[in-house]
RNA sequence: GGAGAGGUGGCCGAGUGGUUGAAGGCGGCGGCCUCGAAAGCCGUUGUAUCGCUUUGCGGUACCGCGAGUUCGAAUCUCGCCCUCUCCGCCA
């Protein structure tokens, strides 16, 4: 969320922000809400401290057995007075959150200005694209050819956009999951976390999925409940803190989470129909970080790095990218996509997105530190370290032998049993 | 799901409709004492927002959340949320 004071003492430096973003947010219709607010609030606050005065003259009266009657018959008309204006308030207080929780953050000074990705800057590259010596089959192909991912029967129990894992995919999936948790924890130092899957509104708003993105999500609200879930586990994560006041010396905190995600993207039919690219439903490990405001974009290059080892130690060739001010997610000051080659398709696809948020998630969640009278808002930073299901991907598609197996990465090898390759049946 | 108890500052815990932003304690901070520390003693200590003569002063709000009663609510009424105990159900 945007700060109401930056908003009223930086406009120009927000309109031309917005207006890189592609976002259309009427922000003279929220200086004029905001104006007539703070007008009716000094003259109700007035009034209350009229009452009050009145109050205390009241109880003095009462205390020394005398008639208040005359004072109290005085102050019907100003309470009565203060009731009208405080429903103004209220008015105003809603229309202008409303209005605030939908301007997206500010994007950093660093980041490259453009409408789309094709104006995302190359950062580095790592790794060589394999030569094959015949024609690479895709991921949907080959799990099929394998038996072990069967996106028919996936259909039949759930619909489009699942996946059923069998043996060594299931199995495969769940070494990713043990191998990027022990990677983080072991050797980035960060916390691991086991959070609840559903999240209520409260949280989600916190991390900027709610009010403006409710068609990404899948809610659960019978029974009258407040309740979606989670689209990633950067939702339960960072409201982990909120509404909490942190101590400095407990910054930065590093959490690893896995969680399965679940999107609706009402929006994306259509685009990547085929393969486990695009699902309902996918397993990722989320980092998340707490930064005190001065690390957290050195933290952001950190965690960048922290997610990119985990693609060295499976050898598949990456690159990452800067987001330019139009591709950039809502509530980014800044983000860094890491694309792993996928041969099927010839191309990079994201595999992570790691995200500095700065304050905009911290003054939406209320989640501050102190380290001198005044509590700040933390930073947040979370990427994902790896989406596991596009790992999937990359390992059967580069993986892949003319003889339709698949050598597993040596990495990974321990997590499998010590298997080498996952065999077609018979 | 049923019955009961409860939700008060960073934490614990008092609180009779009227100088209660809130006793007391713990913790924190400052000081005295000490060679130094501990103990002891003294003082201090929330958040948000607005205004001003801006190292400060003043106004307003905040006792789980929301509505109501009242001149006035932490305190009374109603609704909701959450926690705990017991029973039921359940992996």
């Amino acid at each position: 969320m945007i700060d109401i004071k930056f908003l009223r003492e930086n406009l120009e430096t927000l309109r031309t922000s917005l207006e890189n973003r592609r976002a259309t947010v009427d922000l003279d219709a929220i200086l004029t809400i905001d104006s007539a607010r703070r007008t009716v609030l000094h003259e109700m606050e007035q009034l209350r401290a009229e009452q009050n005065r009145a109050s205390e003259e009241i109880a003095r009266l009462k205390r020394d057995k005398q008639d208040a009657t005359p004072q109290m018959e005085a102050m019907k008309s100003v309470s009565a007075r203060i009731k009208e204006l405080d429903e103004e308030v209220r008015g105003a207080d809603a229309a202008l959150l409303d209005q605030l929780l939908v301007i997206p953050n500010l994007p950093d000074a660093s980041v490259p200005v453009g409408a789309d990705e094709s104006a995302n800057r190359l950062e580095r590259a790592w790794g060589e694209p394999r030569e094959f010596d015949f024609e690479p089959k895709d991921h949907v192909d080959l799990g099929a050819a394998l038996g072990i991912l069967d996106f028919e029967r996936a259909a039949k129990i759930a619909g489009s956009r699942f996946c059923l894992s069998r043996g060594q995919g299931a199995r495969l999936e769940r070494a990713l999951i043990n191998f990027f948790l022990d990677t983080h924890t072991r050797e980035h130092g960060y916390t691991e976390v086991l959070p609840p899957f559903m999240a209520n509104s409260d949280s989600l708003r916190g991390t900027g999925n709610l009010p403006k993105f409710k068609e990404d999500l899948f809610s659960i609200g019978n029974e009258g409940k407040d309740l979606y879930l989670i689209p990633t586990a950067e939702v339960p994560v960072t409201n982990i803190y909120r509404d909490e006041i942190l101590r400095e010396e407990e910054l930065p905190i590093k959490y690893v989470a896995y969680s399965p995600c679940f999107r609706s993207e009402a929006g994306s039919y259509g685009k990547d129909t085929r393969g486990m690219i695009r699902q309902h439903q996918f397993n990722k490990v989320e980092l998340v970080k707490f930064t005190t405001p001065e690390t957290s974009f050195e933290e952001l290059e950190q965690l960048t790095r922290n997610a990119e080892t985990i693609l060295k130690k499976l050898e598949l060739p990456y690159r990452v990218v800067t987001l330019c001010t139009g591709d950039m997610g809502f509530g980014s000051a800044k983000t860094y996509d890491i694309e792993v080659w996928v041969p099927g398709q010839k191309t990079y696809r994201e595999i992570s997105s790691c995200t500095n948020f700065t304050d905009f998630q911290a003054r939406r969640a209320n989640i501050r530190f102190r380290r001198g009278k005044k509590p700040e808002f933390v930073h947040t930073l979370n990427g994902s370290g790896l989406a596991v299901g596009r790992t999937v991907v990359a390992i059967l598609e580069n993986y892949q032998q003319s003889d339709g197996s698949v050598v597993i990465p040596e990495a990974l090898r321990p997590y499998m049993d010590g298997a080498e390759r996952i065999l077609p049946p018979g």
